[in-house]
DNA sequence: TTGAAAGCGCTAACAA
DNA sequence: TTGTTAGCGCTTTCAA
């Protein structure tokens, strides 16, 4: 005993203290500090407080990664948060609901960014299971989810956002792409517009394509020509939907709407408006919303997703299956919303 | 041996696979899969092929969290990093930053939302500090940082950003937010403006201040009574804002020119400029960059801070202490930039 | 109410 | 080149 607190007392503050540090300290058992620490009964009034001064004295924090190693369940109370990009608006509104939901519980996030990069995202989640999170929140960017099989089935909680995970039965929210992109192209029709051009994102991206196909079906079913829609594919940043953008409205026969299936693609598409003086000419519907929408002049009319929306029940569902919900998997869907502004209320002008 | 391999081997797949069960099935000492899980030399290619095969076989995962329990320097490589909010824009963009800078390391990040709260500061930095984490990256909120002096004394690194800590000396990175705001007092002073109101976000946030400071000392450099300049303060969103330029606009003498020391303030003037008709009329400059300044009408001149810079310089501190640097703390300051679109650019009208 | 001993999954130190 | 033992900081188990 004397050697133990020779040992331990004397350290210098340079060393972090342990349990044993803050055991000798207050002249108790390791494993009464443990209880202390874990606000766990059993323990006399007068000796929960010696160990708490002790503990304050020497600055003492229980070390979570030790405790949770021997711990029945061994939860880390840590979970991984992949997105596109934690810069991305869209993501990071995300991010925010999520963690405000999972905060309640201690539980902390680790995010970090795909950059639309398949490799990347197996790694990445490499360092989250390496670091033993007790769940993940993915969005899905390679070709195929399978290689995280083994892990769902040992059970570690996984839900997949915004787009659905391929090769695995996961639970997914999601966002009603195509439903949304249908109710765009029923907006313009319903504004008069019969020639609807369509700026959509790289056809590798599952979300593009429903919206695409979305978009594309409801025209059809008015009885408009699919095969002649103006369609611009593979556009995933703001300067090349420009370009396609001006391109299709200086070409002959241009459309009296465009559709754009994302938010950097609606940018481009804004700023040839502008540069042509087309802004009130031209009817504009864009998938997302953004910042300064309703500032813009005309406002612009969007499909809003709703981030917070999906970020909440994703974390939701993940909190549900760690506390052991083993029911099926199951995809959620979040209605997208029209929100009129101006520029897709615009009547066709030939 | 045999007691082993019946124990470890035979267990079914639901439980996470262990350094034994791939020694057990590769038929080595335990030692020999740690030297190949971490690469380390002293392995025969033979012996490395059979311990890789049964490591892919079991999909086992090396437990980084019992590794460095015992590992020498203890390294979790995982920092926390404390932001206003994850969803701010600007916050989002240091943290991209910040990241990428880190992930070359290996390093993950724990992300967390402050809101404002002082309270929520202690306690995510707790949390941290529970989780080990190599490091800290804060944006400081509360009154006074010497709580984390213990934890700094034993050699944690940390960095704070956008504002500089009370009651420690630390790393710091901020932008030069005194000499920003003079820049845009003396921009719009150079087209002739003389009446200049100010108006500013809760003066219990530092930059706020220094920004107020800067903006009203470059004024009264060049002649201006400051005791005249229109100053609105203690404007937290978009709509006191609005309301507090709408409420100087409509007084007698209105300025002719207003700066906006923040980025939901600046909307909130934009939205007061067009109401009234007068976004041509009355100069705006605002502090902070954002998404589509350039397409509005007319462009909004910023005073632009680099969170990108930010990010960035403070992973490089935040390294350099982790590796061992023990120079005395210091603070880095990012150079704000003018950017000019317009509304900075309108001649005074009175 | 309290604490000693074992052990979580791994690495350090050392021996073979 | 390989393996054995001890022990990181903690919780579990069980005995006092």
């Amino acid at each position: 005993m004397t050697t133990m607190s020779n040992r331990y007392q004397a350290e210098a503050g340079k060393n972090r203290p342990t349990m044993r540090h803050v055991a000798a300290l207050a002249g108790v058992g390791i494993k009464t500090v443990s209880r202390v620490m874990n606000d766990e009964p059993g323990v006399s009034d007068a000796t929960r407080q010696r160990v708490l001064g002790a503990s304050q004295q020497l600055n003492y924090q229980l070390d979570m990664a030790a405790g949770s190693l021997r711990r029945t369940g061994r939860q880390t109370l840590s979970i991984g948060l992949l997105l596109p990009s934690v810069a991305n608006p869209f993501s990071s509104e995300i991010h925010r609901a999520l963690e405000d939901a999972l905060a309640a519980r201690g539980i902390a996030v680790f995010a970090a960014s795909l950059d639309d990069d398949p490799e990347r995202e197996k790694s990445l989640v490499a360092a989250f299971l390496g670091r033993r999170v007790d769940g993940m929140v993915l969005t899905p960017i390679a070709r195929n989810q399978s290689y995280v099989i083994p892990e769902h089935s040992r059970d570690l909680p996984m839900v997949f956002i915004d787009r659905e995970p391929v090769g695995i039965e996961a639970d997914a929210v999601v966002t009603d792409n195509a439903v949304g992109a249908a109710r765009a192209a029923a907006h313009l029709m319903a504004q008069g517009h019969t020639r609807v051009a369509y700026l959509g994102d790289r056809t590798d991206i599952q979300t593009a394509r429903e919206r695409r196909r979305g978009f594309i079906e409801e025209l059809g079913r008015a009885g408009i020509a699919t095969s002649t829609v103006p369609v611009r594919e593979g556009l995933h940043n703001e300067d090349s939907a420009r370009r396609a953008a001006l391109d299709l409205l200086t070409a002959e026969e241009p459309p009296t709407a465009i559709f754009s299936s994302q938010n950097l693609i609606t940018f481009g598409a804004m700023r040839a408006l502008k540069e042509l003086g087309a802004s009130r000419r031209t009817a504009l519907v864009g998938f997302d919303d953004f910042t300064l929408a309703d500032m813009m002049d005309p406002g612009i009319t969007v499909i809003a997703q709703h981030p917070e929306r999906i970020g909440k029940l994703a974390a939701e569902r993940l909190l549900a299956r760690i506390d052991g919900d083993s029911s099926p998997a199951q995809t959620y869907v979040v209605p997208s919303e029209l929100i009129q502004r101006g520029s897709g209320e615009l009547p066709p002008v030939s």
